[in-house]
RNA sequence: UGACCCAUGGUGUAAUCGGUAACACACCAGUUUUUGGUUCUGGCAUUCAAGGUUCGAGUCCUUGUGGGUCAACCA
């Protein structure tokens, strides 16, 4: 059977696809580069999966570059942060690690090429002048008195600039283009701006930094990148991108922008996040309610659920929402094959198994994950005197509740079946107590009772519990699109309970050894992660996300 | 009162010389299940509008409508 399936290409694949068919000799060269000015988010996320897997598609490569043009902003702190989330995701760059201040003396000399060429040209009018001259999007812009200027002096001032013997803000470099151009970058754009500033890599090698239109598609063709990918709002930038590429006579890099992704409840504007962390809103950057990469590392998510979620969400060019929903569900999947099972109590409500011999304890073999056998199993002490959630009991239980209730008959999973025979109350009304008796022949894997139980729950022996605690995460906004009413500001929607404590929980002991970032799924009740402020005397999980549970939509429908 | 980009189900994407709407998530119903998890099965849109070209249009043309982007010595 062949398998010529015709695979779907997105718009992207199908232009390299048609540039291969032309073209057989074409290598494939992609990069990433972020601004180390920051921290990594889920919006990066699809950048850097598109950029690498389209290369890996084609056999090509793909460069990290730092784009590092602008040294009041820069740390190498971020830069260490972005290849460990790089790295994280799964993606390699060998030894591909390029910054833009690399090519500092390069650019200033295609700068001083360009003068030459009579196509830029040193301008001392204020920032409000130039923008004064730009015109609008609707009326055209005037020419600016320093345009004539010679070829000469162009090049004595641009020297003078990089000398130093001019203050900051007080000339700029302009690529000379069309003042009446109908796309406002084409206006004569600022190509290089004077900055007496500390710059992370070269120190003070240079006061004068080339801005991104003239950084970006310079370094792209001088790494021989032959496909530039980035997002949609650079599209006006394409012009000035390929008018500098022809002009310069250099490597034509071809750049194409995709539409970025918007995700429900998350926003991934620096300033506002910055704000979150300023506020104490959250704990940091790599808050589990973070959308940023170290945040959803801490929270749980896996990567290849990351990178899943990009190749479902696709590319393409319109504007678009994507549910959180999908999201979640690529993590599920994830985890759900992944993760070792284990039993914890949440809500603990105390069972006593009346008929079971005071003190005895019984060693119950547990599965570790029932889709696959290789993960092999454990054991799970089984007495007495249990914890159940008190969810799963309730005094006048409706017919369709498969749980505990006066009379009910559920498995303990990897245990014995019980029935309930008993209850106390608090003097508040509030079950405090179960008493059950259990069936000694219903034992799991070598039950001979016959008795059926619909219900099953999961459960931990208070004599061997570990009490642990846990941090339940919730959606950081109570709406889908904080930004989406102008007239509003973001945080009217944030959500002031998004982190919830749980201190009264009991896990069975086999968690002791859990090591920090390890994921489980906890039955019944979700994914959880062993986190970074865990300490020997107490386990702190995050939660990452829960199961699916059709019992509380059922309700909640009702 | 400009230029550029976009417009397929609830959501995101497919439909590669125009050939009769596919996949995933979500949702609904059922199946399986010692997790109300998982699995499996079935259901769920005629493609923004109006014209036009054509035997045939989601795909081409025209005109609208709607949405987005663009004027930092930021990237």
């Amino acid at each position: 059977m062949s398998d010529v399936a015709k695979e779907s290409l997105n718009f992207i694949e199908q232009i390299i696809h048609d540039d291969l068919e032309t073209n057989p000799n074409i290598t494939v060269h992609t990069r990433f580069p972020p601004e180390p000015n920051g921290f990594l988010h889920i919006g990066h996320v699809k950048a850097i999966c598109i950029n690498f897997e389209t290369a890996k598609k084609y056999g090509g490569k793909t460069n990290l570059r730092f784009d590092d043009t602008n040294p009041l902003t820069e740390k190498t702190l971020y830069v260490d942060n972005i290849k460990n989330d790089i790295k994280w995701l799964g993606y390699d760059w060998e030894d591909r690690e390029y910054y833009a201040s690399d090519y500092f003396q390069q650019l200033y000399d295609f700068a001083v090429d360009l003068i030459k060429k009579g196509l830029a040209y040193v301008d001392e009018s204020t920032p409000e002048q130039i923008a004064e001259m730009k015109g609008t999007t609707t009326s055209p812009g005037v020419d600016s008195p320093a345009r004539t200027r010679s070829v000469e002096e162009n090049l004595r001032l641009f020297e003078e600039m990089k000398d130093g013997k001019h203050p900051d803000g007080s000339m700029v470099l302009r690529a000379k283009v069309d003042m009446k151009h109908p796309n406002m970058l084409m206006r004569d754009p600022n190509i290089y701006r004077i900055k007496k500033a500390t710059h992370h890599r070269t120190g003070d090698d240079w006061c004068i930094y080339p801005l991104y239109d003239f950084a970006h598609g310079q370094s792209d063709s001088i790494e021989n990148i032959t496909y530039s990918l980035c997002s949609l709002e650079f599209r006006h930038h394409r012009d000035l991108y390929n008018w500098l590429i022809e002009k310069l006579e250099i490597f034509p890099s071809r750049q194409i922008e995709f539409a970025r992704m918007n995700v429900e409840y998350m926003i991934t504007s620096k300033r506002r996040l910055l704000k979150l962390v300023n506020d104490n809103l959250v704990t940091g950057w790599d808050d589990p309610r973070m959308p940023t990469i170290s945040g959803m590392r801490r929270k749980g998510y896996p990567p290849a659920a990351l990178r899943t979620f990009v190749d479902k969400v696709g590319v393409a060019k319109r504007d678009n929402l994507i549910e959180i929903g999908l999201l979640e569900s690529c993590v599920r999947d994830e985890l759900n094959k992944t993760t070792a099972r284990v039993m914890g109590v949440l809500d603990p409500l105390k069972l006593i198994i009346t008929n079971y011999p005071e003190g005895q304890v019984e060693q119950m073999e547990a599965v570790n994950n029932p889709g696959d056998e290789s993960m092999g199993t454990r054991s799970i002490p089984f007495s007495r005197e249990l914890y159940i959630e008190q969810g799963d009991f309730m005094e006048d239980a409706p017919k369709k509740f498969f749980r505990l209730g006066p009379g009910k008959t559920v498995r303990l999973k990897n245990g014995y079946i019980i029935t309930c025979e008993d209850f106390k109350k608090d003097e508040n009304g509030k079950v405090v107590e179960v008493h059950c008796k259990y069936y000694p022949d219903s034992r799991s894997g070598s039950d001979t009772s016959g008795i059926k139980a619909k219900g099953v729950l999961h459960w931990v022996s208070i004599g061997h519990a570990v009490k642990v605690t846990i941090n339940n995460y919730h959606r950081l906004f109570t709406v889908e699109q904080p930004l989406a009413d102008p007239d509003k500001d973001f945080m009217e929607f944030f959500n002031n309970n998004s982190l919830e404590v749980l201190d009264n929980v009991y896990v069975e002991p086999s968690l002791l050894t859990a090591k920090v970032g390890e994921r489980f799924q906890f039955m019944r009740k979700g994914y959880y992660c062993l986190d970074t402020t865990s300490t020997e005397d107490n386990l702190v999980f995050n939660s990452t996300v829960g199961l699916k549970d059709s019992w509380a939509k059922k309700n909640k429908k009702k």
